[in-house]
DNA sequence: TGAAATATGTCAATGAAACTGACGTAATTG
DNA sequence: CAATTACGTCAGTTTCATTGACATATTTCA
Protein backbone atom coordinates (compact mmCIF):
# COMPACT_ATOMS: atom_id res chain seq x y z
CA UNK A 1 0.00 0.00 0.00
CA UNK A 2 2.33 2.90 -1.09
CA UNK A 3 -0.24 5.52 -0.32
CA UNK A 4 -0.80 5.34 2.86
CA UNK A 5 2.69 5.26 3.78
CA UNK A 6 3.36 8.69 1.96
CA UNK A 7 0.76 9.98 4.13
CA UNK A 8 1.65 12.48 6.80
CA UNK A 9 2.49 11.03 10.10
CA UNK A 10 -0.27 13.04 12.33
CA UNK A 11 -3.38 11.74 12.34
CA UNK A 12 -5.08 12.80 15.61
CA UNK A 13 -8.31 10.56 15.10
CA UNK A 14 -8.19 6.49 14.92
CA UNK A 15 -10.87 5.83 12.38
CA UNK A 16 -11.07 3.05 10.22
CA UNK A 17 -11.69 2.55 6.49
CA UNK A 18 -15.32 3.44 6.30
CA UNK A 19 -17.62 3.55 3.46
CA UNK A 20 -19.95 6.70 3.25
CA UNK A 21 -23.04 5.94 0.52
CA UNK A 22 -20.90 4.30 -1.53
CA UNK A 23 -18.33 6.84 -2.16
CA UNK A 24 -15.04 5.14 -0.46
CA UNK A 25 -12.98 7.09 2.35
CA UNK A 26 -9.82 5.48 0.78
CA UNK A 27 -8.40 5.01 3.42
CA UNK A 28 -7.83 7.34 7.17
CA UNK A 29 -8.28 10.46 5.50
CA UNK A 30 -7.82 12.30 9.53
CA UNK A 31 -4.80 14.54 8.89
CA UNK A 32 -6.75 18.48 9.95
CA UNK A 33 -4.74 19.45 6.48
CA UNK A 34 -7.83 17.29 4.80
CA UNK A 35 -10.67 18.99 7.51
CA UNK A 36 -9.77 21.98 6.01
CA UNK A 37 -10.87 20.47 2.39
CA UNK A 38 -13.66 18.95 3.34
CA UNK A 39 -15.18 21.76 5.28
CA UNK A 40 -14.60 24.08 2.10
CA UNK A 41 -16.11 21.37 -0.10
CA UNK A 42 -19.00 20.71 2.57
CA UNK A 43 -19.50 24.42 2.99
CA UNK A 44 -19.52 25.26 -1.06
CA UNK A 45 -22.62 22.19 -1.35
CA UNK A 46 -24.30 23.47 2.06
CA UNK A 47 -24.69 26.63 0.77
CA UNK A 48 -25.46 25.71 -2.88
CA UNK A 49 -28.68 24.10 -2.19
CA UNK A 50 -30.66 27.76 -1.07
CA UNK A 51 -28.51 29.77 -3.39
CA UNK A 52 -30.38 28.10 -6.16
CA UNK A 53 -33.61 28.93 -4.26
CA UNK A 54 -32.80 31.92 -3.75
CA UNK A 55 -31.81 33.15 -7.28
CA UNK A 56 -35.77 32.75 -8.21
CA UNK A 57 -36.54 35.19 -5.91
CA UNK A 58 -33.41 37.42 -7.03
CA UNK A 59 -32.00 37.27 -3.80
CA UNK A 60 -28.69 36.27 -2.83
CA UNK A 61 -26.52 34.21 -0.09
CA UNK A 62 -26.75 37.94 1.78
CA UNK A 63 -30.38 37.98 2.14
CA UNK A 64 -30.31 34.15 3.30
CA UNK A 65 -28.51 35.01 6.51
CA UNK A 66 -30.62 37.98 7.88
CA UNK A 67 -33.63 36.37 6.69
CA UNK A 68 -32.55 32.94 8.03
CA UNK A 69 -31.76 34.77 11.58
CA UNK A 70 -35.01 36.86 11.58
CA UNK A 71 -37.11 34.16 11.24
CA UNK A 72 -35.34 32.06 14.02
CA UNK A 73 -34.69 34.85 16.35
CA UNK A 74 -37.94 37.07 15.92
CA UNK A 75 -37.46 40.48 17.65
CA UNK A 76 -34.33 40.51 17.11
CA UNK A 77 -32.13 43.88 16.82
CA UNK A 78 -30.50 45.45 14.19
CA UNK A 79 -26.99 45.50 16.16
CA UNK A 80 -27.78 42.03 17.49
CA UNK A 81 -27.89 41.38 13.95
CA UNK A 82 -24.69 43.17 12.80
CA UNK A 83 -23.00 41.13 15.57
CA UNK A 84 -23.99 38.20 14.45
CA UNK A 85 -22.89 38.65 10.44
CA UNK A 86 -20.09 40.54 11.37
CA UNK A 87 -21.25 42.93 8.26
CA UNK A 88 -21.21 47.22 8.77
CA UNK A 89 -24.72 48.55 9.02
CA UNK A 90 -24.52 50.14 6.01
CA UNK A 91 -24.11 46.17 4.08
CA UNK A 92 -26.77 45.16 5.90
CA UNK A 93 -29.29 48.05 5.30
CA UNK A 94 -28.85 46.93 1.76
CA UNK A 95 -30.31 43.70 1.91
CA UNK A 96 -32.78 44.52 4.83
CA UNK A 97 -33.84 47.32 2.97
CA UNK A 98 -34.85 44.82 -0.11
CA UNK A 99 -36.18 42.51 2.55
CA UNK A 100 -38.87 45.08 3.92
CA UNK A 101 -39.79 46.48 0.71
CA UNK A 102 -40.76 43.18 -0.82
CA UNK A 103 -43.12 42.33 2.52
CA UNK A 104 -40.40 39.14 3.71
CA UNK A 105 -39.44 41.55 6.90
CA UNK A 106 -41.56 43.89 9.28
CA UNK A 107 -40.17 46.26 11.61
CA UNK A 108 -41.29 47.21 14.84
CA UNK A 109 -40.56 49.71 17.33
CA UNK A 110 -39.04 48.53 20.35
CA UNK A 111 -41.35 48.65 23.74
CA UNK A 112 -38.74 49.20 26.22
CA UNK A 113 -36.29 51.05 24.01
CA UNK A 114 -37.86 52.80 21.33
CA UNK A 115 -34.61 53.45 19.48
CA UNK A 116 -34.10 49.79 18.79
CA UNK A 117 -36.42 47.76 15.43
CA UNK A 118 -37.34 44.87 16.40
CA UNK A 119 -37.31 42.82 12.95
CA UNK A 120 -39.69 40.08 12.31
CA UNK A 121 -40.69 37.58 9.42
CA UNK A 122 -43.98 37.86 7.60
CA UNK A 123 -45.92 34.85 6.56
CA UNK A 124 -44.13 35.31 2.77
CA UNK A 125 -40.74 35.94 4.63
CA UNK A 126 -40.91 32.60 7.18
CA UNK A 127 -42.51 30.35 4.31
CA UNK A 128 -39.18 31.17 1.92
CA UNK A 129 -36.92 30.72 4.96
CA UNK A 130 -38.65 27.56 5.85
CA UNK A 131 -37.94 26.30 2.27
CA UNK A 132 -34.18 27.45 2.91
CA UNK A 133 -34.07 25.48 6.14
CA UNK A 134 -35.64 22.35 4.34
CA UNK A 135 -33.30 21.64 1.62
CA UNK A 136 -30.50 22.50 4.18
CA UNK A 137 -32.00 20.16 6.90
CA UNK A 138 -32.68 16.97 4.27
CA UNK A 139 -28.90 17.76 3.13
CA UNK A 140 -27.93 17.56 6.91
CA UNK A 141 -30.43 14.67 8.06
CA UNK A 142 -29.24 12.83 5.27
CA UNK A 143 -25.73 12.88 6.11
CA UNK A 144 -26.12 12.11 10.10
CA UNK A 145 -27.79 9.42 8.66
CA UNK A 146 -25.08 7.97 6.88
CA UNK A 147 -23.53 5.02 8.80
CA UNK A 148 -20.07 6.23 9.71
CA UNK A 149 -20.83 10.19 9.98
CA UNK A 150 -21.73 10.01 13.42
CA UNK A 151 -17.96 8.44 14.08
CA UNK A 152 -15.97 11.30 12.91
CA UNK A 153 -16.08 15.15 11.98
CA UNK A 154 -14.19 13.99 8.35
CA UNK A 155 -16.98 11.59 7.90
CA UNK A 156 -19.44 13.85 8.64
CA UNK A 157 -18.02 16.69 6.58
CA UNK A 158 -17.89 14.04 3.57
CA UNK A 159 -20.76 12.79 4.03
CA UNK A 160 -22.07 16.73 3.66
CA UNK A 161 -20.25 16.91 0.16
CA UNK A 162 -23.20 16.50 -2.84
CA UNK A 163 -23.14 12.55 -3.50
CA UNK A 164 -22.03 12.99 -7.13
CA UNK A 165 -19.28 14.89 -5.83
CA UNK A 166 -17.88 12.89 -3.33
CA UNK A 167 -15.98 10.75 -6.28
CA UNK A 168 -14.07 13.59 -7.71
CA UNK A 169 -12.88 15.32 -4.40
CA UNK A 170 -12.01 11.52 -2.83
CA UNK A 171 -10.01 11.56 -5.70
CA UNK A 172 -8.48 14.73 -5.86
CA UNK A 173 -7.22 14.31 -2.15
CA UNK A 174 -6.06 10.81 -3.06
CA UNK A 175 -3.68 12.76 -5.03
CA UNK A 176 -2.06 15.05 -2.79
CA UNK A 177 1.92 14.81 -1.87
CA UNK A 178 2.26 13.40 -5.57
CA UNK A 179 3.52 15.01 -8.32
CA UNK A 180 0.80 16.56 -10.27
CA UNK A 181 -0.78 13.73 -12.13
CA UNK A 182 -2.78 15.94 -14.16
CA UNK B 1 -37.96 22.76 32.22
CA UNK B 2 -39.52 24.97 29.63
CA UNK B 3 -37.15 25.31 27.04
CA UNK B 4 -36.57 21.90 26.33
CA UNK B 5 -40.25 20.89 26.32
CA UNK B 6 -40.20 23.84 23.09
CA UNK B 7 -37.40 22.39 21.47
CA UNK B 8 -38.70 20.29 17.97
CA UNK B 9 -38.63 16.86 18.60
CA UNK B 10 -36.59 15.47 15.54
CA UNK B 11 -33.41 15.30 17.29
CA UNK B 12 -31.29 12.16 15.24
CA UNK B 13 -28.86 11.94 17.77
CA UNK B 14 -28.74 10.77 21.40
CA UNK B 15 -26.20 12.56 22.51
CA UNK B 16 -25.70 14.05 26.09
CA UNK B 17 -25.37 17.18 27.88
CA UNK B 18 -21.88 17.46 27.37
CA UNK B 19 -19.47 20.49 28.14
CA UNK B 20 -16.62 21.82 25.59
CA UNK B 21 -14.13 24.10 26.71
CA UNK B 22 -16.15 25.50 29.49
CA UNK B 23 -18.81 26.75 27.47
CA UNK B 24 -21.83 24.99 28.51
CA UNK B 25 -23.91 22.72 25.14
CA UNK B 26 -26.79 23.96 27.62
CA UNK B 27 -28.91 20.54 26.68
CA UNK B 28 -28.97 18.27 23.58
CA UNK B 29 -28.40 20.29 20.64
CA UNK B 30 -28.58 18.10 18.11
CA UNK B 31 -31.64 19.60 15.52
CA UNK B 32 -30.39 19.88 12.22
CA UNK B 33 -31.94 23.91 12.31
CA UNK B 34 -28.78 24.29 15.08
CA UNK B 35 -26.36 22.46 12.74
CA UNK B 36 -27.33 25.03 9.85
CA UNK B 37 -26.18 27.89 12.47
CA UNK B 38 -22.89 25.80 14.06
CA UNK B 39 -21.83 25.10 10.46
CA UNK B 40 -22.38 28.79 9.70
CA UNK B 41 -20.74 30.47 12.60
CA UNK B 42 -17.54 27.52 12.76
CA UNK B 43 -16.85 28.46 8.88
CA UNK B 44 -17.15 32.24 9.38
CA UNK B 45 -14.14 31.97 12.67
CA UNK B 46 -12.73 29.15 10.43
CA UNK B 47 -12.09 31.61 7.13
CA UNK B 48 -11.26 34.09 9.42
CA UNK B 49 -7.98 33.40 10.80
CA UNK B 50 -6.74 32.87 7.14
CA UNK B 51 -8.25 36.40 6.19
CA UNK B 52 -6.14 38.55 8.89
CA UNK B 53 -2.75 37.22 7.33
CA UNK B 54 -4.03 37.84 3.98
CA UNK B 55 -5.06 41.03 4.72
CA UNK B 56 -1.04 41.97 5.11
CA UNK B 57 -0.44 41.02 1.89
CA UNK B 58 -3.18 42.72 -0.13
CA UNK B 59 -5.12 39.47 -1.18
CA UNK B 60 -8.36 38.07 -0.24
CA UNK B 61 -9.78 34.84 0.13
CA UNK B 62 -10.04 33.84 -3.44
CA UNK B 63 -6.17 34.65 -3.42
CA UNK B 64 -6.47 32.00 -0.45
CA UNK B 65 -8.04 29.34 -2.04
CA UNK B 66 -6.30 29.14 -5.42
CA UNK B 67 -3.13 29.14 -3.18
CA UNK B 68 -4.21 26.35 -1.20
CA UNK B 69 -5.48 24.07 -3.27
CA UNK B 70 -2.09 24.83 -5.98
CA UNK B 71 -0.02 24.15 -2.88
CA UNK B 72 -1.79 21.09 -2.05
CA UNK B 73 -1.82 19.47 -5.38
CA UNK B 74 1.24 20.86 -7.37
CA UNK B 75 0.64 20.48 -11.21
CA UNK B 76 -2.58 21.60 -10.57
CA UNK B 77 -4.58 22.42 -14.41
CA UNK B 78 -6.28 25.70 -14.52
CA UNK B 79 -9.24 23.47 -15.72
CA UNK B 80 -9.22 21.17 -12.46
CA UNK B 81 -9.29 24.67 -10.38
CA UNK B 82 -12.21 25.38 -12.03
CA UNK B 83 -13.54 22.54 -11.20
CA UNK B 84 -12.73 22.39 -7.79
CA UNK B 85 -13.44 26.42 -7.08
CA UNK B 86 -16.44 26.58 -9.14
CA UNK B 87 -15.84 29.69 -10.88
CA UNK B 88 -15.64 31.11 -14.11
CA UNK B 89 -11.86 31.46 -15.58
CA UNK B 90 -12.21 34.97 -15.85
CA UNK B 91 -12.65 35.38 -12.02
CA UNK B 92 -9.76 32.57 -11.62
CA UNK B 93 -7.43 34.73 -13.88
CA UNK B 94 -7.68 37.83 -11.71
CA UNK B 95 -6.55 36.45 -8.80
CA UNK B 96 -4.36 33.85 -10.22
CA UNK B 97 -2.73 36.84 -11.97
CA UNK B 98 -1.84 38.67 -8.60
CA UNK B 99 -0.13 35.55 -7.63
CA UNK B 100 1.73 34.90 -10.24
CA UNK B 101 3.14 38.31 -10.73
CA UNK B 102 4.11 38.27 -7.15
CA UNK B 103 5.78 35.41 -7.46
CA UNK B 104 3.54 33.32 -4.99
CA UNK B 105 2.79 30.86 -7.92
CA UNK B 106 4.33 29.29 -11.30
CA UNK B 107 3.06 27.92 -14.61
CA UNK B 108 4.83 25.60 -16.16
CA UNK B 109 3.59 24.25 -19.53
CA UNK B 110 1.93 20.80 -19.77
CA UNK B 111 4.64 18.17 -20.53
CA UNK B 112 1.73 15.61 -21.99
CA UNK B 113 -0.26 18.44 -23.05
CA UNK B 114 1.58 21.48 -23.90
CA UNK B 115 -1.39 23.39 -24.14
CA UNK B 116 -1.97 22.67 -20.01
CA UNK B 117 -0.30 25.37 -17.38
CA UNK B 118 0.72 23.45 -14.61
CA UNK B 119 0.44 25.68 -11.44
CA UNK B 120 3.28 25.05 -8.73
CA UNK B 121 4.19 27.39 -5.53
CA UNK B 122 6.97 28.92 -5.30
CA UNK B 123 9.10 29.11 -2.40
CA UNK B 124 7.29 32.00 -0.98
CA UNK B 125 3.95 30.78 -2.32
CA UNK B 126 4.15 27.43 -0.18
CA UNK B 127 5.44 29.50 2.92
CA UNK B 128 2.53 31.97 2.71
CA UNK B 129 0.29 28.40 2.12
CA UNK B 130 2.30 27.11 5.10
CA UNK B 131 1.15 30.25 7.70
CA UNK B 132 -2.17 30.05 6.21
CA UNK B 133 -2.56 26.14 6.45
CA UNK B 134 -1.24 26.40 10.03
CA UNK B 135 -3.48 28.83 11.45
CA UNK B 136 -6.52 27.01 10.30
CA UNK B 137 -4.73 23.35 11.15
CA UNK B 138 -4.43 25.19 14.88
CA UNK B 139 -8.12 25.74 15.49
CA UNK B 140 -9.27 22.06 13.88
CA UNK B 141 -6.62 20.12 16.25
CA UNK B 142 -7.75 22.16 19.36
CA UNK B 143 -11.37 21.40 18.33
CA UNK B 144 -10.31 18.21 17.65
CA UNK B 145 -9.00 17.65 21.11
CA UNK B 146 -11.91 19.08 23.00
CA UNK B 147 -12.94 15.79 24.75
CA UNK B 148 -16.71 16.12 23.24
CA UNK B 149 -15.73 16.97 19.75
CA UNK B 150 -15.55 13.67 18.14
CA UNK B 151 -18.81 12.62 19.70
CA UNK B 152 -20.84 14.25 17.38
CA UNK B 153 -20.92 16.80 14.10
CA UNK B 154 -22.48 19.51 16.65
CA UNK B 155 -20.00 19.45 19.27
CA UNK B 156 -17.27 19.67 17.20
CA UNK B 157 -18.70 22.64 15.22
CA UNK B 158 -19.08 24.43 18.15
CA UNK B 159 -15.44 23.62 19.31
CA UNK B 160 -14.77 25.16 16.04
CA UNK B 161 -15.96 28.43 16.95
CA UNK B 162 -14.01 31.45 18.25
CA UNK B 163 -13.49 30.23 22.17
CA UNK B 164 -14.83 33.83 23.41
CA UNK B 165 -17.54 33.77 21.08
CA UNK B 166 -19.19 30.22 22.14
CA UNK B 167 -20.67 31.52 24.87
CA UNK B 168 -22.56 34.43 23.05
CA UNK B 169 -23.78 31.63 20.79
CA UNK B 170 -24.88 29.08 22.66
CA UNK B 171 -27.06 31.98 24.75
CA UNK B 172 -27.89 33.38 21.39
CA UNK B 173 -29.78 29.88 20.53
CA UNK B 174 -30.99 28.96 23.38
CA UNK B 175 -33.02 31.72 22.72
CA UNK B 176 -34.80 29.83 19.51
CA UNK B 177 -38.30 30.07 19.85
CA UNK B 178 -38.66 32.35 22.65
CA UNK B 179 -40.42 35.72 21.26
CA UNK B 180 -37.77 37.90 20.93
CA UNK B 181 -36.11 38.35 24.13
CA UNK B 182 -33.98 41.50 22.70
C1' DT C 1 -3.59 16.65 -43.72
C1' DG C 2 -7.14 19.54 -42.33
C1' DA C 3 -11.24 20.45 -39.57
C1' DA C 4 -13.01 20.22 -35.02
C1' DA C 5 -12.49 20.15 -30.31
C1' DT C 6 -9.86 21.48 -26.21
C1' DA C 7 -7.08 24.47 -22.89
C1' DT C 8 -6.14 28.72 -21.96
C1' DG C 9 -5.98 33.96 -22.15
C1' DT C 10 -8.19 38.40 -22.51
C1' DC C 11 -11.23 42.58 -23.38
C1' DA C 12 -15.41 44.79 -21.82
C1' DA C 13 -19.33 45.49 -19.12
C1' DT C 14 -22.06 44.28 -15.12
C1' DG C 15 -23.64 42.93 -10.57
C1' DA C 16 -23.41 41.44 -5.72
C1' DA C 17 -21.63 42.13 -1.42
C1' DA C 18 -18.66 43.84 1.26
C1' DC C 19 -15.90 48.19 2.88
C1' DT C 20 -14.66 53.36 4.86
C1' DG C 21 -16.01 57.86 6.20
C1' DA C 22 -19.17 61.26 7.28
C1' DC C 23 -23.34 62.98 8.85
C1' DG C 24 -28.26 63.12 10.71
C1' DT C 25 -32.13 61.92 13.84
C1' DA C 26 -34.52 59.99 17.52
C1' DA C 27 -34.42 58.09 22.05
C1' DT C 28 -32.27 57.02 26.31
C1' DT C 29 -29.08 57.82 30.10
C1' DG C 30 -26.91 60.23 33.56
C1' DC D 1 -29.53 69.31 29.38
C1' DA D 2 -25.41 67.05 27.59
C1' DA D 3 -23.60 62.70 26.23
C1' DT D 4 -24.35 58.34 24.56
C1' DT D 5 -26.77 54.87 21.97
C1' DA D 6 -29.50 52.84 18.03
C1' DC D 7 -30.39 53.38 13.72
C1' DG D 8 -30.52 55.38 8.85
C1' DT D 9 -28.32 57.24 4.84
C1' DC D 10 -25.35 59.54 1.28
C1' DA D 11 -21.17 58.95 -1.35
C1' DG D 12 -17.29 56.56 -2.95
C1' DT D 13 -14.39 52.33 -3.18
C1' DT D 14 -12.91 47.41 -3.38
C1' DT D 15 -13.28 42.49 -3.89
C1' DC D 16 -15.13 38.83 -6.12
C1' DA D 17 -18.06 37.10 -8.89
C1' DT D 18 -20.84 37.16 -13.43
C1' DT D 19 -21.94 37.06 -18.92
C1' DG D 20 -20.52 37.45 -23.61
C1' DA D 21 -17.33 37.63 -27.15
C1' DC D 22 -13.17 36.62 -29.26
C1' DA D 23 -8.02 35.06 -29.91
C1' DT D 24 -4.32 31.56 -29.81
C1' DA D 25 -2.03 27.38 -29.33
C1' DT D 26 -2.38 22.54 -29.25
C1' DT D 27 -4.37 18.11 -29.74
C1' DT D 28 -7.54 14.82 -31.72
C1' DC D 29 -9.82 12.55 -35.13
C1' DA D 30 -11.91 11.56 -39.55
Amino acid sequence: MPRSAARPAACPLPIADIRVDGAAADGPTCSSDDLIELLFFAYRDFVGDPDRILAEYGFGRAHHRVLHFVDRYPGLTIAELLDILRITKQSLNRVLKDLIEQGYIAQKTGTSDRRQRLLYCTQTGAALAGDLTRVQTRRLTRALAAPAAAASPENFLLAMIEPDERAAVSRLMARRGQQGTA
